[in-house]
DNA sequence: ATTATATTGAGAAAGATTCGCATTTGTATC
DNA sequence: GATACAAATGCGAATCTTTCTCAATATAAT
């Protein structure tokens, strides 16, 4: 049961909130917009209205149980966070996000920011380009 | 006079594309909104449209005069091409934005594109943090 | 100067996100 | 398990950023 989870985060276990967790655990699509997910919800038959979606992405964010994204698209991308840091790589054609970690970019960046005087409270790094299925049509 | 700028940028030397133009030049803050570039035109008592603004920002974009970042706030911010490129480290409470470049990170990104099969075509690296003047707050 | 075309301004429209508030739900209490 | 109270929800309105429409205007070529 994920009440646990949602308990755990300091948030009530309300059934949006648990319909929201469990289709993001679920989802194979590990990233989604806000819309992508109020859909799936319409789709399951679940009644859950867009603001909330939208609210309980925000919570679950703030949370740390998901990370929000800003691609160069016009909205934000949720992720639900499994633990490891990753940064992305994205086909600018197809919209496909795969991941990476690199420890030596890792490693640079706190070396800059220390360098710039700055504590550094996050990054994101996201490589634009063409998947090879999309260089190949 | 700046209309040979946009000439050889292969734009037509409108009077809005001249202010605007002008503006992202003199000023000395590097990173702007379409908002910021109106109000200054509002300011400085020039007639350019919001829509312009925005219209003529994407054509600069297009041309390569300009760079669009997507930070992490609701709305782009335009940057005038020195020609260099770099990336960003930015304070979480002032706004202030720095800029730095990192070959080996440059090149980690090539490596890893290429190993994952992309055709890099662009990326974008932004280092969110608390500037020094912000630590002693 | 004249013409054909690209550009502009203003407001409407669209897309993403947040807000306000009456209603409902979760949870602690009895 | 019923009760009460705060927190959460749903809905539509509101907001914000950005784009679109289209008539009016400015630009570049003739």
């Amino acid at each position: 049961m994920d009440s646990k989870d949602l308990k755990s985060a300091g948030l009530k276990a309300t059934l949006p909130r648990l319909k929201i967790l469990t289709f993001l655990q679920s989802s194979p699509v590990r990233h989604m917009s806000a819309e992508d997910v109020y859909k799936a919800m319409l789709e399951s038959g679940e009644d859950v209205g867009l603001a909330t979606v939208y609210r309980v992405l925000t919570q679950f964010e703030s949370a740390g149980l998901v990370t929000r994204h800003h691609f160069d698209e016009g909205h934000s991308v949720f992720e639900l966070n499994l633990g490891e840091h990753h940064d992305h790589i994205l086909c600018v054609k197809c919209g496909k996000v795969d991941e990476f970690t690199d420890q030596v970019i890792e490693e640079r960046q706190h070396e800059i920011a220390k360098k710039q005087g700055y504590t550094i409270t996050d990054h994101a790094l996201v490589i634009y380009g063409v998947c090879p299925d999309c260089q190949n049509a």
